[in-house]
DNA sequence: CGACTCTTTGATCCTGATCAACACCGGTGG
DNA sequence: CCACCGGTGTTGATCAGGATCAAAGAGTCG
């Protein structure tokens, strides 16, 4: 709950036309709005910006109706689910241009919450709108499918059962190669998140996640920050995870 | 590896002009050409029927290039992804109805296995028809949409940091409850897959499994069986894995 | 029947959780 | 400016859940 101070928060919506992709640093790669520049234009002419919201503050919560798609803008967030007992499970943590509540669709409500870490601006895609856009526009609906695929895809490597060190090590590899794919630098990850939310991602208790961060500074591969790493060897943490990654 | 043990199977496709849907027991609940019947029609139309496979054979193997999604129609099936060290990892169990290899369409190949459980039917459903079938028809494309984000749902609750026992009962639930989708008796659960593939998608030891069966055998919720379980209280199983459950 | 595989049960071990104490940082107010 | 304070992170000591090792029982198929 350490993060989770911000009352309920009905945080600003412009409109596109305000702030449209062209302006965006993330255009070119954002897996929401991006990819075909041209053919997605669609996209670009329905998209919402909210925020900006402050660390800790929520983008939804469960319970709340479906209305939208969202990507993270700039910053970062985390979904997270809390089950019937009340434990929390950090699900995803989101990188700028990646689109989630694609899970919503078939409730028809958000079950999970988003929670903004650090300063984090999200894009907001109406999903009445996306329907129309959809049946027009096959390669949106292509598009759409896609990445859903890939989401699919991609949770299916989280739930694997490998030690502790190599999950750690594949995760900042595997956050590493998304913000490769953002053209963003590698040789420093930002972590805004808390030791006991990459531990609750990891499975693992907020301890385990110090040590074995300072066993990789002890192995010379990072340079351990309060918010964040230096990565001195990205060719090693790759080769601990390496079973984790790429499937 | 000792339910791999049929070489590369070519298994017959018939067309679905001779087995169409009407004859499939589980037509109306069928989540890959069923829901709405009149509506989606169109998938009943483009369905083929694949095999009868048999026991540890192969419905499609890693690296195959992908050309259509499947569903079992009747029988078991299990997704089994391979590492990069060859550790298997099974990800799925697939019940008939239940639609797979969505993960296989941002690739354009599958990067794993589908193996049969017991005899086993498949439909299959022909990717490039699909997409023609989704441009011309709304819903189908929301009715396929609606169905990849129940995966992306659905795959959350198996990644969480559970007790071995919570994740056995809510296992054995889970099945219970999809078996009541599909009109099937639940106070019998057929368990055609090994204990060494139960533990490795719940991410226990084989030893484990039989041991936590035993465990609820002594607590007279289940009788064990070879080949499955009976089920004798059903609600005392849910109660043990309600924190898993329903989310 | 006999060879093989799968399952069950028991004994021991080990990874990572838990418990405990301290260090660090950021903010607040004297 | 520094003392204080609460939240967060680090490090050490102990514990336990489930893995691993080992061996015997139960199906299955030749």
């Amino acid at each position: 709950m350490y993060a989770a101070h911000a009352p309920e928060t009905r945080p600003a919506t412009r409109n596109a036309h305000n702030t449209g992709c062209s302006g965006c640093a993330h255009a070119a790669t954002c897996q929401a709005g991006g990819y075909g520049e041209a053919t997605l234009s669609g996209l670009r002419d329905i998209v919402e910006r909210v925020g900006l919201l402050r660390d800790g503050e929520y983008l939804y919560r469960p319970r709340t109706p479906f209305r939208a798609l969202y990507a993270v803008q700039s910053g970062m967030a985390k979904t997270v689910a809390v089950d019937s007992s009340g434990r929390e499970q950090v699900l995803a943590f989101h990188l700028p241009g990646e689109l989630f509540a694609l899970d919503a669709i078939c409730l028809g409500h958000h079950d999970n919450a988003v929670i903004a870490l650090g300063r984090t601006q999200f894009c907001r895609f109406p999903f009445d709108r996306l329907r129309c856009l959809t049946t027009t526009q096959p390669d949106v609906q292509w598009h759409l499918m896609h990445t859903m695929s890939r989401q699919i895809h991609q949770q299916r490597l989280s739930g694997g059962d490998y030690p502790a060190e190599e999950r750690m090590a594949a995760f900042l590899t595997n956050l590493s190669d998304r913000r490769t794919l953002l053209g963003l630098r590698t040789d420093h990850l930002p972590l805004p998140m808390s030791r006991a939310d990459i531990g609750n991602h990891l499975r693992l208790a907020t301890e385990t996640v110090s040590r074995l961060l300072a066993r990789f500074r002890d192995a010379r591969l990072i340079r351990v920050e309060r918010q964040g790493i230096e990565v001195l060897n990205g060719k090693g943490l790759r080769e601990i995870g390496r079973h984790l990654l790429q499937a």
